[in-house]
DNA sequence: TCTGGGGTCCTAGGACCC
DNA sequence: TCTGGGGTCCTAGGACCC
């Protein structure tokens, strides 16, 4: 096992042989704290958290100086600041983000075509058929932090490994601005030891779980019969965890994946109990999610409305339609519905809907309008004839209240 | 302390069909 | 009168990840 980094351990990464651990995990750190910084140098050394700054959003990012106060993602803003007063709050801007991500996406790509992204800041890479080119995956790697640094001004960490899970946990433990290869034979020596929360799967119940049958580390677990765990934590999981924690990760670094499912939500300032609003706030969002669907070419088979009340209990409903759609009328009629099915129901703090069972959407569509105020809609055209869905007749008002329905001049 | 927004996957029960 | 077994689809909820 080496660890090589730019800060005090220099332990030569090349020396190691990475030739039994070709797949890489590459992480961007604190991505869009670090994105930030690019355009606020002077802040660098100082706790920077990224967050809109409003009375219940969560912290999207925090560099490394904010993290020593004890600040992580997805904490709520109002304890970040407690914990750190000195922190700068940034306001998010993910275009830069996507801009940046391509940018570092594309330097992947020229290392190998087994590029798997997860997310925006990180990837799998399948570098075992780089070796002729570029050298051993130690030196692959070392390349990708060099030119993401030169190209980019970001720090990333690596992971090396036998498996995608195990180059996962690498880069995880490399950070930041590290790299960390484990050769396929100290798999297990260097697994056993970390807490059950490293594994993929193990979130807080879980863990809680795990807790209760007194298993606290993934060597615990690797001793444990696969029935028990399965008993325990149910089939799927307990199976999955019991192959993780013995090394056993078959899965291979995809390069496409199919999208199954396009949503948006929204959390209100306010809890909302006014009916009128919560419809116009789904209309937006249908509207928004609309658009995603066509500029995809995908269709929705099936609408699912979110709630979140006052006292954050969670409700959904879904409901397949008739016909796959991917118009924000359709949309919209089918969330109004099970959101009226709903009936009397407490405050609401969030709304959110979701288009799922996806299919590819029947013809060319076109995005062709976005009128003053924010509607949109497309028109169609299937084996060459282009049906045009009404313009007036769908602006959000007559959505509301059908009598403003009107004819189009 | 008071909890975002984008997703994926799993489980479980009931309907329905053969 | 008491009662199958399997398979698939649909829906609701929850855990988890970034």
């Amino acid at each position: 096992v080496s660890k090589q980094d730019g800060s005090a351990r220099q332990v030569s990464a090349a020396s190691v042989d990475s030739s039994t651990s070709p797949i890489l995990h590459v992480d961007l750190d604190a991505f869009f704290a670090s994105v930030e910084l690019l355009d606020h140098p002077h802040l660098a050394n100082r706790p920077v958290v990224v967050a809109r700054d409003s009375p219940r959003s969560v912290v999207t990012a925090a560099n490394y100086p904010a993290r020593r106060f004890g600040v992580r993602s997805a904490m709520p803003l109002a304890q970040a600041k407690r914990r750190c007063p000195s922190a700068v709050v940034l306001e998010p801007h993910f275009e830069k983000y996507r801009h940046y991500s391509r940018l570092v996406m594309s330097i992947f790509d020229d290392m190998t075509p087994t590029v798997e992204r997860l997310g925006i800041d990180e990837a799998f890479l399948d570098v075992s058929g780089a070796g002729k080119v570029l050298g051993s995956p130690a030196q692959v790697a070392t390349l990708i932090r060099q030119r993401v640094r030169d190209e980019t001004g970001l720090a990333c960490s690596v992971g090396a490994a036998s498996t995608k899970f195990v180059a996962k946990l690498a880069s995880g433990r490399a950070k930041p601005d590290g790299l960390l290869v484990i050769p396929a034979a100290e798999t297990l020596e260097f697994l056993h030891p970390l807490p059950v929360s490293a594994l993929w799967g193990v979130g807080e119940a879980t863990e809680q779980a795990l807790t209760r049958h007194a298993l606290h580390t993934i060597g615990d677990i690797a001793a444990t019969p696969r029935e028990s765990l399965q008993r325990a934590l149910g089939t799927a999981l307990g199976s999955k965890l019991h192959d993780l924690a013995n090394g056993i990760d078959p899965r291979r670094v995809t390069t496409e994946r199919v999208e199954k499912s396009v949503g948006h939500e929204m959390t209100f300032e306010v809890d909302v109990t006014d009916g009128e609003q919560l419809r116009r706030e789904l209309l937006r969002l249908c509207t928004r999610v609309g658009a995603r669907l066509r500029a995809n070419g995908l269709e929705a088979n099936t609408v699912a409305l979110k709630l979140r009340y006052a006292d954050f209990t969670t409700i959904s409903r879904s409901r397949k339609l008739s016909t796959p759609s991917d118009l924000a009328r359709t949309l919209f009629t089918e969330a109004r519905a099970l959101l009226d099915a709903v009936g009397e129901h407490p405050p609401v703090r969030l709304i959110g809907v979701r288009a799922e069972q996806l299919v590819e959407a029947g013809g060319a569509a076109l995005t062709l309008w976005d009128q003053d105020d924010g509607w949109r809609d497309a028109e169609r055209t299937v084996d060459g004839v282009t049906r045009r869905f009404g313009i007036d007749s769908l602006r959000p008002a007559s959505l509301l209240s059908p009598r403003a329905d009107r004819p189009r001049p």
